[in-house]
DNA sequence: GTCTATAGAACGATAGAC
DNA sequence: GTCTATCGTTCTATAGAC
């Protein structure tokens, strides 16, 4: 079974180098700056293996916001509340500036182009994108709705709602700052972002305990 | 001093026109997806014509940037307080979502997608785009720091730093969320951002007034 | 200043040998 | 499955007639 060096290797092995490949890629240059010849290149495949691995490039990105997706997920299951969870997102916005450290996190930077670019309007990629930036939301509203205690349940989830609302719009802001390279302590205003929403939430559990 | 339709107007006339079209296409296209070819066709002048007024694509999106800046200089100048500015900044995110409605105001979430674009560093248009971001940052820093009274430079400085990286980021990311077509009311967000940032304001100012 | 035609480069994708 | 050569398109920019 042995094989030679970068010829006739598992499928697997090829597809996973192409994977990695427009991951480092797609973090320096977003979708558009990243060409097909850039990925093969970085892969050490010629650009032939590509495409016989991926349909085309708009697929390509799909597998690779799938694969990010997935990390995302497991890293971001045991946040234990919606401090720890900001801390996270904010500090990935960070590590999006600084770049290779963490490409699964940066990833979510680069997503935000194609929320941008409305040329993209039919692509896959840029759907599946959308698709999985509204299952993040969920994710985290129904995380926060499950955290307050002795209000109905409408109440509840409206809160939750409109903190997730908020929460999205701070991390992606500091996604916007670490891309823009704006001179910026993520770790500092992560605490005061926290802080922000904290208060929203004691006024509005306030203002409902006052009713009842 | 008759002259025809399209031929030879004045100078002025085509370069505003030519302006005004490459604004029309970036808040739908952004800037790579902005052709030299599209530009022509909205100003209904020949490609020809735009290279005679700019010098390429980059010194065209250079001028759309000045242009664009000091509208938002005149509609901004006269906003009252912080709650205010971010109504109007927040309500310009829906704007862009609308699109058509007010182009200069679209424009600036257009504008991000040079924040993401890395490949385009040595690019101009970024580099103005980076320097007006840079100029608005402390014009709101500094209306603001003349907002606090009641404690010293230093703790009105900081704080007024704070508070504009925090409303720049919810800015931001409700452009991003009006981008990624979120089905979101930011009339009632605007609010409630202030209210956050608000909450901020007076807990930094309690904090410093217990202790002189 | 206006307009057409085209050069020149980059990119996505395919064909077909191995 | 791997690799090379190349096609077809698109886009920026220029040349040069008017």
């Amino acid at each position: 079974m042995a094989t030679r060096r970068k010829t006739h290797q598992g499928s697997e092995v090829s597809k996973q180098a192409i994977l990695e490949a427009v991951l480092s890629r797609a973090v320096e240059a977003g979708y558009e700056g990243t060409t097909m010849a850039d990925v093969a290149r970085a892969s050490g495949l010629p650009i032939g293996s590509v495409y016989w691995h991926f349909q085309n490039k708009e697929q390509l990105f799909v597998a690779l916001l799938d694969h990010c997706f997935e990390v995302w997920r497991r890293t971001h299951a045991s946040a234990a509340d919606m401090r720890e969870l900001l801390r996270r997102s904010i500090a990935d916005s960070a590590a999006a500036s600084g770049s290779l450290a963490d490409p699964a996190a940066a990833f979510w930077s680069i997503g935000l182009v194609f929320a941008f670019e409305r040329r993209l309007e039919d692509n896959l990629a840029r759907q599946r994108y959308l698709a999985i930036r509204e299952e993040m939301f969920e994710f985290i509203a129904s995380r926060l709705r499950a955290s307050y205690a002795g209000v109905t349940e409408d109440v509840a989830a409206e809160l939750a709602h409109d903190i997730a609302v908020m929460g999205r719009a701070l991390t992606d802001g500091f996604r916007v700052a670490a891309a823009a390279g704006d001179d910026t302590d993520f770790t500092r205003y992560a605490e005061l972002a926290a802080d922000a929403l904290e208060s929203l939430v004691s006024a509005r559990l306030r203002e409902h305990a006052q009713r009842a």
